[in-house]
DNA sequence: GACAATTAAGTTGATATCAACTTAAATATA
DNA sequence: TATATTTAAGTTGATATCAACTTAATTGTC
């Protein structure tokens, strides 16, 4: 039995998938002194209204908290801002700074390179694995409110 | 450009949906206290010969480091012993106790029920999605040492 | 057998993850 | 308008993750 939830484990599957393809990029990242998920929370900042917390959140499907936390370092290292919104002051948004985004763009190529060469690799269509992902994160989060 | 990274990207739409199904089984297994990494780390150590803290590492592809650092919480609880090899005494063998096997027992039924539920509402070929993570997860493994 | 190279695992320090609790502001209701 | 409810986000504490470094034991070479 357990034998056969090891075998068919989808969250053991894509926790594993999961660290492997982080440890991926932060090897390629780690010139430039960004990890994986740093470059992933960079990349979702990159929008003409600086999103809100919440929304990064939920974006990424991460804790609220968790977000909060990430937010630290790259604040300290200058890579973004966090203001009060004007209209609500609960609310806080986020912003890419000119160094952030100077980064961002050094990362890009870093990016395209490490995701090329696991497209090649996987020989499999990755279009579909990705929209699986997303059906399978969608179902895992709305199952988790009824 | 950070628009089309952010679609494609396989790592961001890998952790996230890692994130969403580890917080899905999180929740389910809280009424048992384990965490969902914890039920997968003791269902791999559930077999004849107790496995070595390499061969697990391996296996969930999680740096040897981490499986160390996630074992203390369990052996804590007295779930699980690591004991020296005896033929070789640097290394360290990883084996449940009865009382990790007993509450392994009683999470099965619920690992049963929320991967059911789970497949169910994926409406996909889910075995199709376990084997593109499991190449994900090996390509991504084997290009790091390249 | 002595010593170098290799291998298995632990330690430390930084970031990542989430639950439970808290704070503060906006909204709804009386 | 006053108070209750709701909403957005932060804090704390525990576990998870990995790199860099270290320790200790085995293996290879002379």
């Amino acid at each position: 039995m357990t034998l056969r939830v090891r075998d068919s484990c989808l969250c053991l599957h894509t926790q594993r998938a999961a660290r492997a393809i982080a440890r991926r990029f932060d090897d390629a990242l780690r010139p430039i002194g960004l990890r994986s998920g740093q470059f992933s929370l960079l990349i979702s900042l990159n929008r003409p209204e600086p999103p809100t917390v919440g929304s990064v959140s939920d974006l990424l499907e991460m804790d609220r908290t968790t977000l909060t936390a990430n937010l630290k370092p790259l604040e300290r290292r200058g890579l973004l801002n966090v203001t009060c919104d004007a209209q609500d002051r609960r609310v806080r948004r986020l912003s890419l700074t000119e160094e952030g985004l100077l980064l961002l763009e050094q990362a890009i190529p870093i990016w395209i390179s490490t995701h090329d060469a696991i497209e090649d690799e996987t020989n499999g269509d990755v279009d579909a694995l990705r929209d699986e992902l997303n059906t399978l994160a969608k179902v895992a989060r709305i199952e988790a409110k009824v």
